[in-house]
DNA sequence: GGCTAATATGCCACAGTGGACGGTCAAGAG
DNA sequence: CTCTTGACCGTCCACTGTGGCATATTAGCC
């Protein structure tokens, strides 16, 4: 009992990272289970910010250790709820106000495509149609939400949900002007009958 | 024949990650040392693929482990550059005809919009023109290249380039049209003496 | 009661990130 | 000529992030 403080603070060191941050924001709302904030955090940030169980689970322990949340009793099923301590929402204010980071994105479809020279044309443009259908798909799932729910949305979800809009609105224009050679049909006004 | 066969074929069971694979793909070149790699990866591929020395060096190591790469004479400054081995180029092929999945976005300011209301109003502001600004020099330097280098480029680098463009101004867009609520300046025209 | 599926958590190996570190070499300053 | 500086090159480590496997527990259904 060296490393970790006995006395009353814990003095937490490390700054916080953004995905135990989430799950301190998520509580302010009340106690919630591993469960039940993975499917929470899903719904609300899980289209620009993804995580795992297997991580939720890991930084609940962590930040449990480090007093910035509390478990109370365990119910039904193994179902342990995690309330906000006052340190936890004091370092997820920190937190909020730290300058965010640039955006990371990964695109494997790129990828292959930046690595086209070495595929067999048909396969690339088979890939292409796939993820364009994908895109399809996800910008209707947003169109439809906003339909809905556009109105009553407050205004950060509405703004994080624009960007989802215009985002997929971009890819879709993307795929529509690519050239025949890395896979796109152009403008040849196929595309639809599938 | 057990754990890693002596005998010539390492038979290597997993089937490549992306990163790796990049390494191969460049690999077709020439042989390169690790820091070349990062560099060329970097310049390349950075813009929807990152990856880092640590992991560089660490894939390099395991596939000549693998015998999918084989190291040269080490050179000058410890240089060890590595060469494609017939096996390395299979397994390239392969991973290359693999479906790719589906794009990772991970947008920290959206995140902190998701949870604006904790946040003083100002603040939010402060970073979204930052983030703005950032954009902008993005796009800048994308419209430069193409300018310069737009016709001479391989149909592969000119589409992922174009993603590049059409993905910046998109959130340039999507900046532009935020409400005054979650930090946009709205259509106010301002922006500038800042 | 027994089956199955959903709920709920934990564990592990691997992938990915960022920083610290140490050594080598080239080129310019003194 | 030596010394310093900085670019070059590789290594190591701790932490974060991902996905799958292994558990229980419980609700619903026959």
């Amino acid at each position: 009992m060296d490393g970790q403080e006995k006395d009353g603070r814990p003095a937490p060191p490390r700054p916080l990272n953004a995905t135990a941050a989430s799950l301190l924001g998520f509580l302010h709302a009340g106690p919630l289970t591993g469960w039940d904030l993975v499917a929470t955090a899903e719904l609300v940030i899980g289209d620009f910010w993804s995580l795992t169980r297997s991580q939720v689970y890991r930084e609940l322990a962590a930040m449990e250790v480090a007093g910035l949340v509390e478990s109370g009793e365990i119910g039904p099923r193994d179902r342990r709820p995690y309330r906000l301590t006052d340190d936890g929402r004091e370092a997820f204010a920190t937190w909020l106000d730290r300058e965010p980071g640039p955006e990371q994105i990964r695109y494997p479809l790129l990828l292959t495509m930046a690595f086209g020279e070495h595929l067999a044309p048909r396969r690339l443009a088979a890939f292409v149609a796939a993820h364009r259908r994908a895109h399809g798909v996800r910008l209707a799932g947003y169109e439809a939400l906003q339909a809905e729910a556009g109105e009553a949305l407050a205004p950060y979800a509405a703004a994080t949900l624009d960007f989802g809009l215009r985002y997929e609105r971009a890819v879709l224009d993307w795929f529509d002007h690519l050239s025949p050679e890395v896979g796109g049909e152009a403008a040849g006004g196929a595309g639809g009958p599938g």
